[in-house]
DNA sequence: GTCTATATGCTGATAGAC
DNA sequence: GTCTATCAGCATATAGAC
């Protein structure tokens, strides 16, 4: 909270630093020396600004996870028609997932974790406000499905395409192209509205769900 | 491979004993330790068995991993109608990620990982042929969409379902039947085939994806 | 095959000089 | 605020008795 001007290295570096640490080999695997030859530090010099290893992961969860809330809730507040708002969240969160991939290993790991008090903070102060704007899209636009599972399953589609890049890009088909932001979006959008069932001569490409934003 | 009629602890016993431990855990979450005292034996002993723990480890993961690839390819293998078959594997994915929280928890450890190696050996040897299935259903049902990306989706939708369950049970509107294979099931087929967007007036609950095997 | 004893290294964390 | 020095604990792994 206190600014520190020129003043040695501060908190938010270190946080900044173990962040992308973390993602990458989790809570077990980082050392706080590690971390302190990361932020050019000696390991002593953390405990200074951290109680000890595990305040210091916390807060560093809280950093990560700062601000993803309100950008994917954003997404989901515009007047747009229903489809349209689905179309922008669906690309709000391949971006997002895109751009940062520490976000989405660093959930993985804490699911993994299950450790049921951080789980509860994760679910209670991250994702709840948008999950609940996403279900009351879900029951707007398809009142016939269960809303919960529609949106949990918006969700699954788009995080589960970056989750296992590192598996799938060994099976056959796979092409760099398909961890695009906007070919997600696309493919992840029409499959949500239109399903399976094409009709025969239907040309997809025609369909509004395949362009970007409009 | 030799037999080894009631004199001392196998292989087997020891693998058995670390394939969950490992899940729970993770490589260095679980010590040799840990692992002799769960199979009843004394921790040097273990090293008479195993070189080292990873190879401990290695040995863990394709005991966890066997068998599982031919029954995902056995439920795409029927002469049944493209959408049925498709059903018969959404529920024999859904039965065995239910059935067995390991299996999906090792895979999310080793994507997370990212050991080169051992990634391309589970793409290749464990889930390459029934993958391959696969995209070869989903180019029969949905030749409009690209075969790899709708195969990567359909999985997802499953997995996801089960993955982020610590997650998603702090949500509004979740309840335990939804992690029923049946429930899950029935969900992710008609989203699959149908799509969001229901008719006004249809009833989804006489469409024949919603049943569960007939 | 299983044990006890132990070597060796790394880790989180602290004490105290500057 | 940052450092050096250090401790106590636990990990992997080995040596060798039985």
């Amino acid at each position: 909270m206190s600014t520190q001007p020129a003043k040695g290295k501060s908190k938010t570096e270190i946080l900044e630093a173990a962040v992308p640490l973390f993602a990458e080999a989790g809570f077990k695997g980082v050392t706080m020396r590690a971390i302190a030859r990361t932020v050019g530090l000696n390991a002593a010099t953390i405990y200074h600004h951290f109680q000890d290893k595990q305040t210091l992961y916390i807060a560093a969860m809280a950093h990560a996870f700062a601000r993803k809330a309100e950008i994917l809730s954003a997404a989901l507040l515009s007047d747009a028609p229903p489809a349209d708002r689905l179309e922008q969240f669906v690309a709000a969160l391949c971006q997002l997932v895109h751009d940062d991939p520490d976000f989405g290993k660093l959930i993985q790991r804490e699911i993994l974790a299950g450790d049921a008090v951080r789980l509860r903070l994760l679910a209670e102060q991250v994702f709840r406000e948008f999950f609940t704007s996403l279900v009351a899209l879900c029951k707007e636009l398809a009142p016939g499905y269960n809303p919960h599972m529609l949106a949990v399953s918006i969700i699954g589609l788009v995080a589960y395409h970056y989750q296992v890049i590192p598996l799938r890009q060994h099976q056959p088909g796979s092409k760099p192209e398909h961890n695009d932001p906007r070919f997600v979006t696309g493919h992840v959008t029409h499959l949500l509205l239109q399903g399976i069932m094409v009709r025969q001569g239907g040309e997809q490409k025609s369909s509004s769900a395949w362009t970007a934003s409009g």
